[in-house]
DNA sequence: TTAGATTGAGTTAACGTTAACGCAAAGGGC
DNA sequence: GCCCTTTGCGTTAACGTTAACTCAATCTAA
């Protein structure tokens, strides 16, 4: 506040036009060296920094992305977030955080909101497979990237950017790795089926179940909402069946850990009574106490793949290449299924494996 | 991109000036029923959305607000920031995330940038008692807000207005809590002195050791930079003392959790080995198997209540008053300190107690 | 010497809004 | 019927940049 000041503040103050002042400061020709160190050194004693909404207004484009998420209560997030900000700062764009609460509607006052705000470009990571908002962004040939989702429909969809890991060999790792440790009934927490990572995890998931000839009938799905508190619920159902699973197959690890707890609350122990896997590795599964078994990638180099891309397209490099970037999910064994010992499988604790249900 | 439709493409397709179309579409006097319907009948046809940039350069106000936090993964200000971004969004305003890793030269080239965008006000939630660069914002009548910190210095500081909680005497109740355990050796991982919060919860830390006629000698203090893996690093120092203390007060979650994983790490346990107390109430400290007792804040509200304040400033309610908001900490006991239970300290299991330094 | 290029500026318009001002036509009160 | 107000527009300028265009003075090459 108590207004900025302006090229023609200095102009006045060096009794030159404010073009020369432009010049000046940006370094155009036309200008002799005298005046520009002149006006330079006045610039700098009244600390003058350009007006960027004047310079977007006029030059079209603001340096300011777009970061569309569901919720950053969810910690996949912040992580990834954290790619997207440190390499959009370093590339000199600044970042709108969007949170849509899973909510398509306010997804799309959002996208109005920031297009209003002439957003160079949006990141998206939520959920919706079909999503009409990036449809309609698509048409208008409005520069985006998709982060750990995919939309289908339209074959016009096919255009679309996105960087994700290899989430159906994610979903077969995590439950071939089940399968391995002996386990023959899997219960699935999924998230919602418009989420592309979901259904691809799922995928994964029954390929495995396929493929190492089990019946899919023993591949139980319930669906949560990636939060934390569903994680637990469908655990507890799991749990409650007349038949239960004898490992959990979290399609996040927020949820995996929801699970983790509801385990525990029912009098059972992780992995000895009933075995975890997650997805996603989040800081907190790597915790001693909780020492989660999950699929990891890699969430930063995510986030700032996405946007190295996103501002090439932006900044009209690579216009016409559709890039779409599938990183490697990784298997990381910690305690939350048990392990093998010498062929043997075993509980962590060392002793004999306790697992009721393992057949 | 493909250029917008503009105030003036639907003048054309009107066959009306510029500022008629902006009668219409603006609710102002002036125009007859039957021209504004038309009006707003083609904008909404070619679907107009009005220039927030042109806007914001003719008005003076931008509808956005800097958010500056050291770092998003730091559990603490996900939590925050979703107040914040709720918040806003309901007032109609966006937040441009800034994160300064700690570095307050980065934080001043934030802040720089903030101001050349034009955001209406900045809400400050990092590190530094003192912070050119609030200073200056300051010195400037720049709208500003802090959130769980203050700044020191000048008296001119008095005048900021701030959300924080009660550090003192959240101190003072974590260690009064642990003293009240059994504990008269206390180690406490600090953050940065800078911290007005990690400054003040020392403070209430040594006054509660004062108050029970505790020798201060015995409050150790070793300083983290308030990430997990320096909670961690301090945890295993205190272990490795010749006289290391009997609980740990992390003053913050994140680091006490990173001293939860050394204790386990070096063959002990919490809390039958030693306690640990920390500070924040993340999310993950309630999980079964951590089980942190912590000093609870209201994260959300806090936020919340930090963007109302500061909007109301920008809005120019209130101009005059000082707001200086401190919400009262509160004491949640769960698994990490142990627990009475009929007079006696047990070890959560039950068992008799075995800390070996409780004295 | 002189046409042509170069230098060092200034003038003007544009970006898309908002808003002050102007002005003719219609309406209203006496 | 006259004056004054109101209505329904249009014109113009402003916000702070960028950039095209203009133009005189100086320099340069034949």
């Amino acid at each position: 506040m108590g207004r900025y000041t302006t090229i023609k503040d200095i102009a006045k103050l060096a009794g030159v036009s404010h073009t020369t002042v432009y010049r000046a400061l940006n370094d155009k020709p036309r200008i002799s060296q005298s005046t520009k160190e002149r006006i330079i050194s006045i610039a700098r004693e009244v600390n003058y920094q350009p007006n960027v909404l004047a310079q977007s207004l006029v030059l079209g484009r603001t340096k300011t992305l777009g970061l569309v998420i569901t919720t950053i209560i969810n910690p996949f997030y912040p992580e990834l977030a954290k790619g997207i900000e440190d390499t959009a700062r370093s590339l000199g764009y600044n970042i709108i955080l969007c949170c849509t609460d899973f909510d398509i509607s306010r997804e799309s006052r959002y996208i109005d909101m920031l297009r209003s705000r002439g957003v160079d470009g949006i990141i998206f990571t939520s959920a919706h497979t079909h999503d009409p908002n990036i449809t309609r962004l698509v048409k208008d040939h409005f520069p985006l990237i998709l982060v750990n989702r995919r939309v289908y429909g339209d074959p016009m969809m096919d255009s679309i950017d996105y960087v994700v890991v290899e989430n159906a060999k994610g979903g077969f790792l995590a439950v071939e790795h089940l399968i391995k440790m002996g386990h023959k009934r899997i219960g699935v927490i999924s998230g919602s089926p418009d989420s592309s990572a979901v259904v691809e995890r799922l995928e994964g998931a029954r390929k495995a179940f396929i493929e190492y000839g089990l019946n899919s009938a023993n591949l139980l799905v319930l669906e949560g909402d990636f939060l934390k508190r569903s994680g637990y619920e469908a655990a507890r159902r799991f749990l409650a069946m007349a038949d239960p699973p004898s490992a959990i197959f979290g399609v996040n690890d927020y949820m995996a850990l929801g699970a983790f707890e509801a385990v525990l609350d029912s009098g059972l122990r992780v992995p000895e009574d009933i075995a975890l896997i997650g997805f996603n590795n989040i800081t907190f599964s790597a915790m001693k106490g909780i020492e989660l078994t999950t699929i990891g990638q890699k969430k930063y180099e995510m986030g700032s793949i996405a946007v190295h891309t996103l501002i090439d397209k932006i900044e009209g490099r690579d216009r016409e290449k559709v890039k779409q970037i599938a990183l490697e999910p990784e298997l990381i064994v910690r305690r939350s299924c048990g392990y093998h010992y010498k062929g043997v499988y075993r509980s962590p604790s060392g002793g004999p494996l306790n697992i009721r249900n393992l057949r």
